[in-house]
Parts: structure tokens; C-alpha cells; sequence
DNA sequence: TTCATATTTCTACATTTCTAGAAATAACGA
DNA sequence: TCGTTATTTCTAGAAATGTAGAAATATGAA
């Protein structure tokens, strides 16, 4: 059962980082910190904007971290935490789009159901 | 079992769409499903695809099917399924760029924005 | 009805993730 | 050095998720 594809993230990269990104609580975060800007916010910032602060907090930013979505770097006394690589975005979004239209027939034009 | 969920994703929708993406097995499911075209697969073919069987694969078809990523339909003694439904894989990307693009494209604002 | 096939539900257990308090670490200033 | 601030690591219990066997349900055929 090998169908390996070249695409930019492996199934295994793909699934660990939907499932960072599957958390309310993580995507509310990484909002905030999107909505900041590039400067970034402090950890603590952070939990004000929030509202998860401290073990709670460190613990889900490691979780996006390790998924590539934000970047945490040393300023002093404080963490910046950085979010987001759009790089990352685009290949989650090319990773689903590549995925779902593969090679099935021919590329979702059979797809006529509309939901709205 | 025709899914009725709104198109656009609000916070807690996307968080347990990733969240149900979020899995190895998973993705590695609807990649099958999806491979196989638009005329869909049995429960039992995909299993024999897929590797995955019985009441795991229906529980993990139950999720994808939660969050309108699959479809089922009985046909006689066998249930179909079909993957994937494309306005949805679109919904997830248009939700991601959205929100990760977000204001953070137009000069960032200094802080004491309020978001919501 | 009875049998065979296809899939799900029930159930239980293992594993992982979440949440958060307390102690530890890191950097700065006096 | 010591004290303060900012954040993490340690730790542990709670909650959620994953896995799978056995019984149940649904359909079709004889």
C-alpha cells in the first residue's frame, strides 16, 4: 500500500499539523498572534489577549511551534512569539487541495452538489 | 446520510475539521477514498485499501463524515463512500488564509487593536 | 423462516492530550 | 550578590481519542 507522492508535506508532517491546528483553543491563540502583526506578541501578551496564560499556554505554543506555525524567540526577559509561516499555510493548503483532487478522474468537475 | 453544514467555518467548525484531519490513519483513509473517483468505495473495499477495518474504520469514517469530509449512502447490503467534498476542502483552505493572512497583509496596526 | 454478508453499536481498555499548580530557570537591575 | 519579572519544566489527575472483540442490526437470497 505505498503511493507515495512528492508533495511539500509528508502524510505523516500533514496529519501532526492539522491536528495542532485542531483545537479551538490553538486556533484562537494563533489568531491573536496572527492579528498582531510580524513584531509578534510576549508570552505573556499573549495570555492577556487571550485568555491562556502560563503551562497552558507554553504548552500549546510548543504544539504550533513544532508544527511550524509560529516562531518563539529570546528578547530579554521575554519570549516574542512570532506567528505565523505563511509558507507553512500554503503548503497545508496545497497539501489538502493536491490530495483531494489527486488523480480521481477528472478533477472535481463530477462535483455538482452545491451546499448553500 | 447528506451533510448539512454551513459553508463558511467558524472557529470551533475548523478546529474539529483540522481536528479531524488531524490523524495519519485518517488522512491515509480519505486518500483512498478519494483516489477511487467520484463512485466511491465500500466499507469493506476501502477497509482491504486502506488497511484499516471494521469497527476502527467506522469510527474514523464517522468523524470525517462529522466534519462533511465524507459521504455515505446504503446501497443494497453495502454502504458507499464517497470522498470528498471539494466546497469543503476550499472552506478549510479559504479559512486558513483568512485567518492567517488576515490583517497581518495590510500595515500592521500598533497594539490596542481589538479583535472581537 | 433461516442463512450468509456487510456494517455498526456496545463495551472496555490503552494511549494521548489537556489543564493547571508548584518549583525551576533565565535575564535584568540594584 | 539578591530580588523581581517572565517563562518553562515537572508533575499529576481529568478528559478525550484510538483500537478492537463480540454482539447486534440491516439487507438479500433460498
Amino acid at each position: 500500500m505505498k503511493h507515495d507522492l512528492p508533495l511539500a508535506l509528508d502524510i505523516t508532517r500533514a496529519a501532526s499539523t492539522f491536528a495542532a491546528l485542531g483545537s479551538e483553543q490553538r486556533l484562537h491563540v494563533l489568531r491573536v498572534l496572527v492579528r498582531a502583526g510580524p513584531e509578534g506578541l510576549t508570552i505573556g501578551e499573549l495570555g492577556a489577549r487571550s485568555g491562556v496564560t502560563g503551562s497552558t499556554l507554553t504548552h500549546h505554543m510548543k504544539i504550533l511551534a513544532a508544527a511550524g506555525l509560529v516562531d518563539q524567540k529570546r528578547q530579554g526577559r521575554k519570549i516574542i512569539c512570532v506567528g505565523i509561516d505563511f509558507a507553512r499555510i500554503e503548503d497545508i493548503a496545497t497539501f489538502l487541495m493536491k490530495e483531494c483532487c489527486a488523480d480521481s478522474a477528472a478533477p472535481h468537475a463530477k462535483h455538482g452538489e452545491s451546499h448553500g
